[in-house]
DNA sequence: TTTTGTTGATTGATCCGTCAATAAAAAATA
DNA sequence: TATTTTTTATTGACGGATCAATCAACAAAA
């Protein structure tokens, strides 16, 4: 029943079941039938909106990317000192809506195509020097500056390997239990101002 | 030229070989032509010793893991002090032999194999637990065991973290840099003992 | 009648795993 | 010692399966 206007309905459902593909499977080893198939279309069909399987999963990592933006832009306006906007930050990064097995799952995964995707790779780079500033936006105006770089790098490694953990269904459990270590790891870094 | 006595000389340059493949490709994605070439033998030799691929990765992170334990060992060792001994382990996943681009693009690509690979998922589950309790007997001398607890979780996180991005090639850049980042977090965390 | 949506069938490539065949060493036998 | 037999090492060729990508064809809207 081929209705027009179904280009829009058509990628992001493609989109939705390549997330949903990736995270059940765990890995980027999905095949185009399955996520087809997960989106009630044929395999031509997402060829046809998307060309090629890399495109997809491009398309699929920057929506990703896009709602963790919109998410980690939302926080911030809801920050008004500098040590909330670093607590919104970190906390946008376990939500509910971003710390999610299947979610968790495709970042890896990601991760790992990223050492042969150039494209990819560009993304995530992207993405890290955001979150990079993000945070350092908040630290500066605590710390001085190379003192608050170091956190910020410091806090972004916590960040992934956190994620990696959950991944493995080791260590930290739950959301609430992450960011309380991270949070503690702030408050040590930020209590104290003598540096070094 | 059959000489006998060539299977433990194969299999190591098999699993020598896995591990320059995967590092080099950055992922799992790696043929078994392509490990047996460079190992110099024919994909049916590979076959022969190793039965199935998977198998042959599986020794291979077995054979990682394995150096790891052995260098763990030995820097406990010549440790004497708790502080120390959590110095030492941290010290380990960042020397020479640990923190090298192939090696750390294998440890990535084996932690997304282990969302498929129960065999995989258990050997790493093992490694994490070992990381987990060897930093524990370091810093279980010198904090309440509550805090103790988390400060391994948070230093493990920190570790995993930092490989994470150090395969991306974003952030930070070297292994002093990485070892100086969480002796950072260390001391802030264990010269002050008032705990919370 | 042109545009948009959609798919079944097919092609071509890749790759794992197997197998029969070969050859050299070692062991057993004469 | 000379020979046969067995074990170990090794590979080229191939079967079979999977999958990305293409294409021709069809149907409904515009």
């Amino acid at each position: 029943m081929p209705k027009v206007g179904m280009e829009p309905l058509r990628r992001r459902a493609l989109i939705d079941a390549t997330i949903s593909a990736i995270g059940e499977r765990g890995s980027l080893d999905v095949t185009m039938s399955e996520i087809a198939g997960r989106a009630g279309v044929s395999s031509a069909l997402a060829h046809h909106y998307f060309g090629a399987k890399d495109e997809l999963l491009l398309a699929t990592m920057r929506h990703i990317l896009a709602e963790l933006t919109a998410d980690m832009r939302r926080a911030l306006r809801s920050a008004s000192t500098a040590r909330q906007r670093v607590s919104a930050v970190v906390a946008v990064n376990f939500s509910d809506a971003q710390f999610q097995p299947q979610t968790i799952a495709a970042w890896l995964a990601f991760y790992v195509e990223a050492q042969k995707s150039a494209a990819l790779r560009r993304l995530l780079k992207v993405y890290a020097r955001r979150l990079h500033s993000n945070l350092l936006s908040g630290l500066a105006g605590i710390l001085p500056r190379s003192e608050a770089d170091r956190v910020a790098e410091a806090t972004a490694a916590l960040i992934d390997g956190l994620y990696i953990r959950r991944a493995l269904k080791d260590g930290v459990p739950n959301a609430a239990t992450a960011i309380a270590l991270i949070e503690n790891y702030l408050e040590t870094k930020l209590s104290r101002r003598s540096a070094q």
